[in-house]
RNA sequence: UAUCGUGUAGUCGAAUGGUACAGACAACAGACUUUGACUCUGUGUGUUGCGAGUUCAAAUCUUGCCACGAUAA
């Protein structure tokens, strides 16, 4: 009996191509897409670069159809609304920096997603992702790793995956490149083959979250006053949640050299601006674990470390802190460290676990 | 009030009296990126504060006015 395996297709390519590669390999499959939010709160004239607007619905339902196979559409607007845009603006509110994409790795896809699979007797999920799921004999757990085209792996917005989650899914991507992909789905004439990769924010449009923080979800931005490093007032802002640490861009602010955040100051609505040395530091603490490759840090651990998103990783040592922190000693100083952001731990290939940066 | 100094692109600032802006920063646009960012590449016609004068030629010299700054009483 073959297992029943339900893969999660946004409309583009990578999640189309982890359908082929699945039947191909005997599963029986069916396609999932998920409805995340309105079309009509986006405004999706023209054909967007996000991944769930209602062409890519019909994308997904056009290659299930090729494929011979049931295509679903699931309507998680709600939950998507609460977990994560919620949860998105009240992060800005709070003057940190969220990554949105994590949450709804976390709330969505592998949390209701696979509730709905398992209700409908599915064996899997499986999703478009770039990294791998092993199991290891040794310690019983299963281990989320590196895809094995490291220019595209994902393994970072997936730290927050539990066991429970890995033992139910499936990354048919994970061991492939990105260029072959493109190439199966040319092969398999596959509508989306030339499909842009997705990106910003998909439920924001046109990229200005700010925008969509103040109008959609009635965000208060205060004007507010930049400040250097001493404390003296340099300029004029036009509302924290529009700055992020390490940003460089849009503060027009002109010092004969570049100008950076260093951080936001909620309680005096400041943004502190400085050069580039002064967004160096040497740790920070990271706390909303998710550990995986095991079941608690006890003692510290080298391991190679991401504090952001294609960022290339770096040598420091984990302290357990507490009940649910960890304290991370970077070897070399690191840039624009920014609450909010994940910080995900390394062990060569092996995704030790993760955290949310303080 | 007097004396001195300064006034060039959004900002800071180059430019032996020779037909205007090197550079930095900002801004904008692309590229990169399934968060926010960083990074990379590309993009600069403005009465050189206003007016008069000297000169073949003035941002540059002289001078009046204006603005700003400093010093002096």
């Amino acid at each position: 009996m073959n297992k029943k395996v339900m893969v999660a297709m946004s409309g583009g390519v990578d999640s189309s191509v982890a359908a082929v590669l699945l039947r191909d390999q005997g599963y029986d499959i069916c396609g999932a897409t998920l409805k995340l939010f309105s079309d009509e709160d986006v405004l999706t004239s023209c054909r967007t670069r996000t991944c769930c607007s209602l062409d890519d619905v019909e994308d997904a339902r056009s290659v299930c159809y090729k494929l011979g196979i049931e295509h679903f559409v699931f309507n998680f607007k709600e939950t998507f609304q609460d977990e994560v845009i919620r949860k998105f603006a009240r992060s800005y509110e709070a003057g940190i920096t969220p990554n949105p994409c994590i949450d709804c790795n976390r709330y969505i896809k592998f949390s209701k997603l696979i509730q709905r699979a398992i209700l409908m007797e599915k064996d899997y999920i499986a999703t478009g992702h770039y990294a791998q799921i092993g199991f290891d004999s040794v310690s019983g757990r299963y281990l989320l790793k590196k895809a094995v085209d490291l220019s595209k792996d994902q393994s970072y917005v997936l730290y927050v995956l539990n066991q429970h989650d890995l033992s139910r899914t499936l990354l048919p991507l994970g061991g492939m490149y990105k260029t072959d992909v493109r190439k199966i789905a040319e092969e398999r004439n596959l509508i989306n083959a030339r499909k842009p990769d997705s990106q910003d924010i998909c439920f924001v449009k046109d990229g200005d979250y700010a925008g969509f923080l103040e109008n959609m979800m009635g965000v208060e931005s205060k004007k507010g006053n930049f400040v250097d490093p001493e404390g003296n007032v340099i300029g004029e802002h036009k509302g924290i949640i529009h700055y992020t640490v390490g940003q460089r861009k849009g503060l027009g602010i002109a010092l004969g050299k570049p100008a950076y955040v260093i951080n936001k100051n909620k309680e005096f609505n400041t943004v502190k601006i400085g050069s580039e040395e002064d967004l160096y530091s040497n740790r920070l603490i990271a706390s909303d674990l998710n550990m995986i490759a095991l079941e608690k840090l006890t003692s510290p651990m080298k391991a190679t470390v991401k504090t952001r998103y294609s960022q290339k990783e770096t040598e420091a040592v984990l302290h357990p802190e507490g009940e649910d922190s960890i304290v991370v000693e970077f070897k070399d100083k690191q840039r624009a460290i920014t609450p909010g952001q994940a910080v995900v731990f390394y062990d060569g290939d092996i995704v030790i676990g993760g955290g949310a940066i303080n």
